[in-house]
DNA sequence: TTTGAAATTGCAATCGATTGCGTGAAATAT
DNA sequence: ATATTTCACGCAATCGATTGCAATTTCAAA
């Protein structure tokens, strides 16, 4: 299984008595090598099982056909459907993908884009974790010459390419929807406020309520609950005050709607007529709950085709002055049973 | 953003007077450097901004410390998973993964292989796609001098390591809880039979009918249902007979049995008095439809893991006869309400 | 002070592919 | 038949890091 020689093109140029640089540029398909040659050049390659070294290539060119990808969690379904959906269009342009994920850990965060930058990789795209609002990782990729394209979780302060959710509208539809419905005390789950997208989706949520000229209670605010237990404690708290909400705006994630859904469901309490809920993200499960769970879609593969589209239009692009560019992508609001209260 | 000179150990040799040689080693942490120098050496490749360029470093050493996965779908629960479980431990190594996905499709995944084998990766994993059943592309791998990992589907006739679950045993158990609940017809949802594991699935089916001494109705086995939608159509086929089935046993994934779970709800056939519903894999909304279904959990990300020591475990041998090994991970029986008659 | 071993450092080849430049040969034009 | 292109291919440097071997320095023992 050790030391394989793999055959080079010097293997097939001493084959054919003629030069590496014949072989190179016949494999290159260039035209500058007469086209019997090149016949009998890329017969021979694929009679000696010739594989390309793509890193000597690489390496000669300064460039790797790679993209870096970090991601806080493979494992969850909208990062694995952007990954899927940056996939589709690399691989079409001869591109490969290095994935890492962060742990939502910000020193694994950083370990992964100096791997990625170790690697050469052309570009990197990142959605930021959780913890940790330092960015100098990043501002370091920018100066190594390789092209950052946030996606979904932003460092705003960085000018960069971005691909992004447009959360505050999504927010304010959900919202909105929840008022048009009849729910007068809304309560909000919150994110983490370091990260832009919880701190849109508040906004959205405010935005509702000033649009329809309706009171905040800030005790309906509860802070941190992004996976389905936070959730689901959050929910038992409000639950348990004086004036309980009577509908919750689960805006994390549909876990966390979820762990709201669990609650209800176990305390005896109906869902859309006592409580109506609303999640993010439109996870598979979403649909199959019941009842099932109004949410937001975010389009997460055709956030990954956007992300790679704009890779390629911008190394397409000669401007020695990239302007930061911010594509926003405009959710959908998915109306199902858990906020159906007339239905 | 384009043509930033990237400093390199020669920068820093030249800015210290001394040889790139001695900056290698002290990059190296090698003890042919004086402490001092080294020391030195370190401090001024940090002021630099210095990065090791991977692809020099690989293709000089003629490893690329790489391992390159292939999967069918990045966005499906299972492989997302085994990624993420052979992940947590090649990140450990400083190793990076190059992920592809075939999209089922047996000629793109021999591309993504052929990719791979240019990128002179350590390692390829591979989860074979559904379509075709020649191996020539594997054996490559092999003829290249890499390791081959293969895993969950694999193409049982080459000899290279693999990891696997115990389809039968898992099929086996599954069939014979329902059979032990008091189902007297049950059906089975079958995948595509050049896959090894859905054979291997149909064989517990038979192996559990054998063992209870009960007859098997040819009918009620429905072939290619390994979709949510192919799985309700089975279902409705199957509800249609004169004489349906008590318990259908969807052997591909839970997204089949979810479909049979749809269609025995929008028919009022009750789930599990009436109709016993048996999944596998145990995705993440099995236990939150309802009733919550019986599945067979695979422990993906332990399989990742498994993955992945096996590679270092097989590298840090030195024979040269590396003997095939398979291992095989013991799936669980999940019961859940699906198939709780008396629950 | 001399000698020998050990510790440092430098030299130069190497990994495999690419590419600018140059040269002879063939093709075309004059 | 000669001049001028065009074509096909070879030469050699290059990308950046590593490493065997040689050269030099250091240091201690004799």
């Amino acid at each position: 299984m050790k030391k394989v020689k793999r055959t080079t093109i010097y293997d097939i140029a001493e084959k054919l008595g003629i030069t590496a640089s014949s072989v190179s540029r016949a494999l290159n398909n260039s035209n500058q090598v007469n086209e019997k040659t090149k016949e009998l050049i890329i017969k021979t390659a694929d009679e000696l099982n010739y594989k390309r070294n793509t890193l000597a290539s690489n390496l000669r060119k300064g460039q790797s056909k790679t993209i870096g990808v970090v991601i806080p969690r493979i494992n969850q379904n909208f990062f694995s459907n952007v990954i899927a959906g940056i996939e589709e269009v690399t691989y079409q342009k001869g591109y490969s993908l290095i994935i890492c994920q962060s742990d939502e850990d910000h020193d694994k965060e950083i370990q992964c884009v100096n791997t990625l930058i170790n690697q050469h990789v052309d570009c990197i795209v990142i959605s930021v974790s959780a913890d940790g609002n330092d960015y100098q990782h990043l501002q370091n990729v920018l100066d190594h010459g390789i092209q950052l394209i946030q996606v979904d979780r932003v460092a705003e302060e960085l000018e960069t390419l971005k691909v992004i959710n447009d959360n505050v509208q999504a927010s304010y539809e959900a919202v909105s929807h929840l008022i048009e419905g009849g729910y007068k005390r809304i309560a909000l789950l919150e994110g983490p406020q370091n990260l832009s997208i919880f701190k849109q989706r508040k906004e959205g949520y405010l935005k509702a309520f000033k649009a329809y000229n309706v009171p905040v209670i800030e005790e309906l605010i509860v802070e941190n609950a992004w996976t389905k237990e936070l959730g689901a404690e959050g929910t038992r708290k409000l639950l348990s005050l004086p004036h309980p909400p009577d509908a919750i705006f689960a805006s994390t994630s549909d876990f966390s709607a979820l762990g709201v859904l669990d609650v209800a469901n176990a305390m005896g309490i109906k869902v859309p007529s006592q409580l109506g809920i609303c999640g993010y993200a439109n996870e598979s499960f979403s649909e199959i709950t019941s009842p099932s769970i109004t949410t937001i879609d975010q389009f997460s593969v055709y956030m990954g085709n956007t992300v790679a589209n704009l890779f390629f239009q911008e190394i397409g692009n000669n401007d020695t002055i990239t302007k930061p560019k911010i594509i926003s992508i405009k959710p959908e609001l998915i109306i199902r049973g858990s906020t159906k209260r007339n239905g």
